[in-house]
DNA sequence: CCTTTAATTCTTGTATACAAAAATCTTGAC
DNA sequence: GTCAAGATTTTTGTATACAAGAATTAAAGG
C-alpha cells in the first residue's frame, strides 16, 4: 500500500474534513490567501487541495472568481442516496455469486460486532463496523472498479448517514437488514440481496422527514 | 452554462485525448517540463491537468517520482463495462417510472436516426446517436446526480465502445436491442429495462473475444 | 441623493525560482 | 569485469513573483 502522502493531498482531506464539519456555508468562498495563511503553506498546494475538493464535487470553481463551497441540499441529498441504494444492490447483484466463503464469515462477523457495539451504545465502534459491513460486499463483487466507485460514493455520503442512524430504533432495525442481506448473499440469490440493499440504503418513510430535519440542525 | 474554460482545463482535455488516441503507452512517465515545453506553457497548468488525469483514472500519481500513464487491461475493461451495465441497469429501472412523454419520443426519434445512419453506413452518426439514446435514459432518471455519473463512465468507455461496435452485424442486433429497451419503458417496466439495458451494455459471449482482439490491434 | 464611470485594490491564473528527493553517472575497490 | 559508494544531474514539490481580470471604491455628473 502507498501511504504516502503529498502535502496538497493531506490538506485537501482537512479541507474536506472543514468543509463537512460545518466550518463553511454553502456559498462561501475558500479564499486562497486566507487558506495559506492558516495552513502555514504557499498558495500552491492549497490551489492543488482546492481542485481535488472540486473534482470530487464538495465546491465548484468559477474561473477568475475563485473556488466556492457546494453543499448538498435535500434534492442533491436525496439523489444521491437513490444512486448509492441503485450501487449498493448491484453489488449484491454480483456478489451473490461472486462472494467467497470467508467474504461471508467476515460479514456475519461483523454482524457480530455491530450487534455488541448496539449492546454497548458504542456508536463510533457501530458506524465503523456498519462501514466495513458495505465494503465487504462491495469486495465480494469481485469487481474492483465497482468496489472503488461504491466505496468513493460511500465516502461521500459518510456525514450524512451519521445524523440518520442517530435516530430511535434505526440502529436494531438495520441490523435486521444486515441478516436478511447476508441470507441472500449465502443463497446466492442475486435479484433477493439487490432488493434487500437497495431498501436498507433507500432514504424512504420517516427516514425523509429525519434527513430533511438534519439539515436544519 | 459556464462554457468558460480555463487553461489548465483545456490542457487536461487535450492530454486526454492524447492518451486515448495512443501517443502513449501504458505505463510512460508524462514529462512535465516537456509537456509544458509543447504546449509552451509552464510547469503549473500542466501539473494542474495532470492531477485532473490522475482523478478521474487515466494517470497516476507516485509522489516525488512523477505522473504515469495507466490504460485499461482487459480486466479492468470488463470491470467497467460490467459496472456500466449496472448503472444503466439501475438507469433503466428508474426511467421506467419517471421517463416524460417527451423523453419517450425523444428515444423514438433518436431510434430512427440510428436506423438511417447504419442504412447509409455512417458511423459517426450512428455513434453520436447512439451515445444521446443512452443520454436521453439517465435524463429520465430524473436524478442528476446519477445522470452525472453514468455520463462520465460513458464518457470513460467512450473509445473501447467504438471499437465494439465495428463488428460486422453487431449495429443491427443493437438496434433491435433498443427497440427492446423503448418498449419495456413505454410499458413503464422498470425490471425489464433494466433487464434489457443491462444485457445490451455487458461485454459477454464473442464480444468479449472482440474486446480483447482489439487490444492488441 | 442617486447613478455612472474611472481609478484603485484584490484575487486568480501563470511563470519563475528554489529546495529536497530520486535517478543517473562516475569512480574506485575487489 | 562487476559491484558499490559517492558525486552530479534531473525532477518533483513548494514558494514567490508577476500579469490580467474582477471587485470595490471614489469621484463626477445629473
Amino acid at each position: 500500500m502507498e501511504t504516502e502522502l503529498t502535502r496538497g493531498e493531506k490538506i485537501a482531506e482537512t479541507l474536506e474534513q472543514l468543509v463537512f464539519s460545518g466550518d463553511y456555508k454553502d456559498g462561501d468562498r475558500l479564499d486562497e490567501i486566507k487558506l495559506a495563511e492558516s495552513f502555514a503553506v504557499s498558495r500552491t498546494p492549497i490551489r492543488e487541495a482546492l481542485q481535488r475538493l472540486v473534482l470530487s464535487g464538495f465546491a465548484e470553481q468559477i474561473p477568475r472568481r475563485g473556488v466556492f463551497v457546494r453543499l448538498p441540499g435535500p434534492v442533491d441529498l436525496m439523489e444521491m442516496f437513490e444512486t448509492m441504494a441503485e450501487i449498493e444492490a448491484a453489488c449484491g447483484r454480483l456478489a451473490a455469486s461472486r462472494i467467497s466463503d470467508e467474504g461471508l464469515e467476515l460479514l456475519e462477523a461483523t454482524n457480530t460486532r455491530c450487534q455488541e457495539a448496539i449492546a454497548r451504545q458504542d456508536r463510533e465502534t457501530y458506524y465503523a463496523e456498519n462501514e466495513f459491513f458495505h465494503q465487504t460486499i462491495y469486495r465480494g463483487t469481485a469487481n474492483s472498479f465497482l468496489e472503488k466507485e461504491a466505496r468513493r460514493l460511500q465516502n461521500r455520503l459518510k456525514p450524512y448517514r451519521r445524523t440518520q442512524l442517530r435516530f430511535r430504533g434505526r440502529m436494531p432495525q438495520s441490523m435486521a437488514e444486515h441478516e436478511q442481506i447476508v441470507a441472500a448473499l449465502q443463497n446466492g440469490d442475486g435479484e433477493a440481496a439487490a432488493r434487500a440493499l437497495r431498501d436498507h440504503v433507500a432514504v424512504q418513510g420517516e427516514k425523509f422527514q429525519q434527513l430533511i430535519a438534519s439539515l436544519n440542525g
